[in-house]
Order: C-alpha cells, then structure tokens, then sequence
DNA sequence: AAGCCGCTCACCCGTTCGGGGGATGTCTTT
DNA sequence: AAAGACATCCCCCGAACGGGTGAGCGGCTT
C-alpha cells in the first residue's frame, strides 16, 4: 500500500513538478492536487490522503486554517507546511493548528521524501528545534473525554436517565436519529421517544437547542 | 407589580404555609408551587416568577442542580435556597449554582419577608460572610461574549462570509432557520441558501454539525 | 465591458424531526 | 399486589430541514 497524498499549492507549475518528482518513488502516490485551502479541504474528503504537503501562502484560506479545519474533522492525517520563509511566527501557527512538520521550498527533495516516509511511519515532528514547543502545544491540548467520561457530566448536571444520557451523547456529536439508533441497535422510533424526554426534561425544543444548552456550559 | 414568587419544596405543608405567610405582604404574589426540582424547572416556564425559593433537599432533581439547569435559561431570576442544614459545602454549591441567597429554614419570618424584598430589588447577596466567594465565583465567569465577538472569531478560524458568519452566530444560538430570517430580517429561502454554503464551507451536512464543530472548540 | 462574488429569493422534492397518542415488558419500590 | 420508573416500539401528522437548480442584482476587479 503506498502512501496516499495530497498536494495543495496554488502555482499549478510548483504542483506538477513535485507529483513528478514524488511520483518516481514506487511508495508514493499522489491522489490529488488542491489550488487553495477551500479545495483542498473538499479534495481531502474526495481523496482520503494521509498525508498533505500544505502550502502556507495560498488564496481564499491559507494553510494554517485550512490544516486546522481539515485536522478538526480528520485527526489522523498529517499535514506538512510548506514554505519559502521561515518565519518564526508562522512555524508556531503551524504546530499550533496541528501541523507534523514544517519544511522550506528549497529543501533537498531526497531529503523531502525521507522526511515524509519518516512523518507516515509515525515520527514525532520533523524539527528538532521544535520539540519542545510540539510538547508545549500537546500539553494544553483537551484531553479529549470518552464517551462514558461525557455521559457521567451529563447524568451529574441534569436528571436523565441512563439511555438518556447515551443517547444525548451522541447527539452532541452531531449524529441523526437514523445514525443514533443504528449505534445504539434500537429503533428510531425509540430514539424519539427517549429524544422527547430529554428535550422536555432540559426545557428546549430540539435536538440543536439541546446540543448548544450543554456545549456553551462546556469546555 | 407585585413580586412574582415560586415556591419548589417537597413538603405539601411547608409550601401552603409559607404561601399564606407571604400571601399577607401585599407587594408579593406566590404564583406556583413545585413539589421537586423537575418539576420547579417546568413550572418556572409556566409562572414566569422573579423570585424562586428553592429547597435544596428535593426527589428527583435537588435544588442545586435545579438552581443551576433554570439560571442557564433564565439567568434573570433570583433564587433564594432553603435548607435545615447550614451545611458549608452546600452554601458553596448553591452560590456556585447561581443562588441569590441562603437562607436557614428557622429563620424569622419577618427578615424572611426582608430578604426577599432586598433581593427583588437587586441586593447583591443575602449572607454577609459569602461576599468574597460571591466575588470569586463572578470572577471566573465566562465574559459572555458579544454576538460581534463570536462572528468575528468565527470568521477568523474559518473562510466565511460576513453574512454566513453572522448566520451562524444566530444558529449557534440554536434558532431555527424561522428565527433567523426574522432576526436578519430576509426571507428563509435566503437562510437556506446561505445554510447550504456554510455546510459545503464546513464540511459537514447539518446545523447540528456545524455546532458541534464550533462548539466543541470553544470555551 | 465582462466576469466574479456576495446577497437575495424562489420552486420542488424527499427526508428528517418534533409532538401527540398509545402499547408492551421489566424491574424496583412501596 | 400495586405503583412507578425505565426502555422499547408503533402509528400518524405537520412542520422543518437539506439538496438541487435557477435567477436577479449590486459591487468590485480585470
């Protein structure tokens, strides 16, 4: 299987030759090109890489957001910054918005290519003057809560039910009931039913009121 | 305008007989009863009262946690608990819950009737030793940002629109698309279209994700 | 002048959602 | 044994929502 990605630069001159140059390594593939940060957070649904090489400078959303936005959905990918500056405050936006590695344009391309079958085997960050700062960023990074870890908030702040505290779970994921229901293994006409209770018992209307009342009360 | 009143206790008695001590002030007006929290959070929609005196030992749902779910909607309502117990810990929950005051129920019935005027017309808090507390617990407070403030923080971590930013301000805000045609003063068609570009923008396939998404990154 | 972008509105269509009602079975509490 | 809470499911209905397409208009850039 060879390494799927992504190249978003908005010179189409700048795109071309790295496919070329990336693809005459047999454990590359590149799956797509991107002119901007818009394009290249709808080719990476369309396209599924796990890699992105990101230019910074781009048109519409820059690469700082546009890595954010895709990392916000798609964590398990990992985004290489390009750049032909090395600007300090730039390379913090960068691992700020969750970035694996930033690399100069006039990197040595053997050198650029062992960076990335280096970043897909899972290594850390790709500069070590960044390490520190990297653990910085991750310390202060949510924990990230499980499930039952929400479910329990849930259940200490409002008098619902076991299932009920399940179901707004994963109704604050942003599932439908159709979604809710096949995750839970009951009918959709049960999630309602449980849905109308907790609505009645939070005092809101719907399903966005409800998700919104408890999300503003939570970091 | 007499001073609207709820009373949420478990005990029948205690409530009727507190009903007629207040019943002979003119200027207050107990206008519903509530047997436990649950129910003192429905009946606040039904009677609109200005005061509440909220028990804290309650079925179902307790007066602290009651307090807090009824001051998240109706921040403007004063609660004044009552309890048995001059119970430290439960003094701090209450304030952290919101309560306007903590009230003994030996209390006399005079300076019962007292505390209740001071706190109708907006004395800060009933019990002289929780000042400080009362001042830290404001302190960390979310500042309640402004609707500006979300749509411009909103437009900075994602390429929107002025328009379709302040759209979403409004549907963070768990309005339907009714509500925010009427808010913005355009036809729902309008909403809609601009719905449907923020979706394609976000990645995401319904209001309810799109909150999530800006949600569950925002404190 | 032509083109693009943003804002506006409309129509149609299928799906989803919310609200109402009722029904069953289990389990715990009284 | 009776009562209540909980979870499950069903039906019906109207409203809301999402998706697609199209279209007009003003402003800005080229």
């Amino acid at each position: 299987m060879r390494i799927k990605i992504l190249i978003a630069d908005d010179q189409r001159l700048f795109r071309q030759g790295l496919r070329s140059l990336l693809e005459q390594a047999e454990d590359l593939e590149v799956v797509g090109e991107a002119a901007d940060g818009q394009d290249a957070f709808t080719m990476v649904q369309k396209t599924g890489p796990s890699i992105i090489l990101m230019d910074v400078e781009m048109p519409k959303l820059d690469g700082i957001n546009a890595t954010r936005m895709i990392l916000e959905r798609y964590p398990h990918i990992r985004v290489l910054m390009l750049s032909v500056h090395n600007d300090d405050e730039r390379v913090v936006s960068a691992i700020q918005a969750g970035a694996a590695g930033y690399i100069l344009k006039d990197a040595d391309h053997n050198e650029f290519i062992r960076i990335i079958r280096s970043t897909h085997s899972g290594e850390p960050i790709t500069s070590p003057f960044l390490a520190d700062l990297t653990q910085r960023i991750q310390g202060r990074q949510s924990p990230s809560r499980t499930d039952e870890e929400i479910k329990r908030e849930i259940r200490e702040r409002y008098p619902l039910t076991e299932r009920e505290g399940e179901i707004l779970v994963h109704l604050l994921k942003g599932m439908s009931n159709k979604e809710i229901s096949d995750a839970v293994c009951v009918s959709t006409e049960t999630i309602k039913s449980h849905l109308q209770n907790i609505y009645k018992k939070l005092g809101v209307k719907s399903r966005i009121e409800a998700a919104v009342l408890f999300l503003k009360n939570n970091p």
